[in-house]
DNA sequence: AACTATTCTGCAATCGAATGCACGGATCGA
DNA sequence: TCGATCCGTGCATTCGATTGCAGAATAGTT
């Protein structure tokens, strides 16, 4: 059956690389003897209350029996839209992201809409050529989780060519897009309330990239939770580039070799990557954590409840946060944005192994380091 | 829900006309005063020869001033060709992916194609739906990262549809299919061999699903290590549905109840996670990785190198695998695949803390065999 | 029975780019 | 100078589904 109908069509086709074997409205509305067009409105959900019923079912019997798909790209031309989203991830590498992703496809699947993820490494000039790949695809609209200072204008310029965009897991302040962030804020004030009930008084942070809003208002909320209880972070000129590992080493080592953690019990590193660093460079000059140093993380990345020690750290709930913003873009595109919406899903802190009182000699031995 | 985007759509189907502003090929043969189809030749790097230089450069001049992209979907309608890729993943949460994933992507984008990423976990019966909905979006490939036994059938009739796939990290045995995976038969015999060399004489094995080749290699290596040493895995009849930290601890706690694991001073979990629930299984039970019991994982996933013990294992090139399957299905759009190819990678020891030489106490237990 | 209202379905145009074909003009050789 | 060859470009069709419009068929009304 299926070549029957290949044969009908014209014999360019088989002269051609012919992949795929493909059947046709044409090749239906033959089989159930009905014209093209009303293949299309019986299977539409939206038009199939036009089509009698009897030659509904007669249309629907012989496309199931062809097995007849619709060609998304043929439908995509005529009626302007892919049904496709793009989605902005800035490290497939990095596992939190997982989560996120997974959340977005959860909310777009049963609309069906897809997302297409491209990758755009922070600091790599990626995001630009990856919006000029998802214009050309014709996406209905953008996720973008990648979003930095630097972007700002590339993404004024995206929303004003009519693009919906929908910003998540990072914002900038100053532009009007609708966003799905974690109260980062929220955030470090739960890792600062958390390290001052500990009875920890000198803290500092460890700074992710100060150009992403998301890192800037931890910050905030961190001093918030020290300026509770009367307290402010340990000021210091350390700066990271990438929030991985080894920058949290290097910055950590920095630190403790110009004496600004001398007296310090305790640690906000911006995220687990830096955490986890700043842990191994305080080993390496024979401290301990958390017994002589508290460090906190941020994101609860999988397994790090199953490290040595495990990590107390700060959980975001992702895969609503992917939801959501699967939610908000299917708004915009639909039209029903109101304003730019902003979204905010709560984080909750994770207390664990490597972070507890200071200990006794810290007060005093403050000075001795 | 679904019904809510309906209505919605069709009282604001008017409101929301032309969101994005396009650029067509004629707007920029207007602009350069020449017809669309010589716009076409002038930007396709195939057709560009036919073209006057002269014509071709203010062709490019206007497309560049007005900001031309050309619609892809008009482009993939005519074509017969969508440069797009489907790429079908057990699940975004799992990290080890994401490399993979990465290499896939680094692959196709130089040569203009997009991956399309959609999760289908395993048993789920997610595989099919999925395979329709990159049928209908006419991809000019798939690859697949999640066969299992149970897909054998529907495996077969994609390719005998004509369209092109590539299996990579998993196989599937009797399928003529291409397919990039990772040697897993040596991946187990490294682990097997490291044990043994360590001076371990009683070991088994935790499992993977066994209706996955992969994990079925694993096995099959595994004990071509022991039988080097003129040994032989303890048998048990412990198996696990998900290879996760549950499903290990689980089985591990199962096997300490029942006296399988007396005398056993070394395991090889089919892949980390399983190796991660093991170790706190045994650590349940009053007993310590490695001084008691060795623990081998197979992976390397993120962060296993900072637990407690960091994770002896497996690893596997990621990245080079989704390179190779992103360049075999290339090939095989291209219509270049010579049969089915078989392109193997190589895995590599990843010595750690987890595995040491068996205790002194363990030996007087040995001889019992 | 005559006529209007209502279904139902076919027709043909459209979405935007790609491409076989053909024509006008330039180039070249004799 | 004339005809043969190329070259460069325009024309018109095609990809497959969708949809406004209109005509045909049926139902409903007086």
């Amino acid at each position: 059956m299926i070549g029957e109908g290949a044969d009908a069509r014209d014999g360019i086709r088989t002269a051609l690389r012919s992949p795929v074997s493909l059947i046709t409205a044409k090749d239906v509305a033959r089989e159930a003897g009905v014209h093209p067009s009303t293949v299309s409105r019986s299977l539409d959900p939206e038009q199939m209350a036009r089509v009698k019923t009897e030659t509904r079912l007669r249309v629907q019997e012989a496309a199931g029996r062809l097995g007849y798909r619709p060609d998304l790209t043929a439908s995509s031309l005529r009626r302007q839209r892919t049904m496709t989203i793009g989605v902005l991830i800035p490290s497939f590498g990095n596992p939190i992201y997982g989560d996120l992703i997974h959340g977005i496809n959860a909310e777009l699947e049963p609309h069906g809409y897809q997302g297409l993820m491209i990758e755009t490494p922070d600091g790599s000039d990626r995001l630009s050529p990856a919006l000029e790949t998802l214009r050309g695809r014709r996406v209905d609209g953008i996720i973008c989780a990648t979003s930095r200072s630097e972007d700002r204008q590339v993404l004024r310029d995206l929303v004003d060519s009519g693009m919906p965009v929908v910003l998540t897991l990072r914002w900038l302040a100053g532009l009007a897009i609708a966003r799905v962030v974690n109260d980062d804020r929220l955030g470090g004030f739960l890792a600062g309330q958390h390290l001052v009930s500990l009875g920890h008084r000198r803290m500092l942070e460890i700074p992710g990239s100060e150009d992403i809003e998301t890192f800037a208002d931890r910050s905030r909320g961190f001093r918030d939770g020290l300026a509770a209880a009367a307290l402010t972070p340990i000021r210091h000129g350390e700066r990271t580039t990438t929030p991985d590992v080894s920058e949290g080493r290097r910055v950590m080592a920095n630190l403790l070799a110009s004496g600004v953690m001398d007296g310090v019990t305790a640690v906000f590193a911006q995220n687990d990557l830096l955490g986890i660093g700043a842990i191994e460079a305080l080993r390496s000059a024979g401290l301990q954590c958390p017994e002589d140093v508290s460090v906190m993380g941020f994101n609860d990345s999988p397994l790090v409840d199953h490290l040595d020690p495990a990590l107390s750290t700060i959980a975001m709930p992702m895969v609503e946060m992917g939801m959501r913003a699967g939610r908000e873009i299917l708004r915009a595109v639909n039209g029903q944005d109101t304003e730019h919406d902003v979204v905010t899903v709560r984080p909750t802190l994770v207390p664990r192994a490597s972070t507890s009182a200071p200990a006794q000699a810290a007060r005093p031995a403050a000075p001795a380091d």
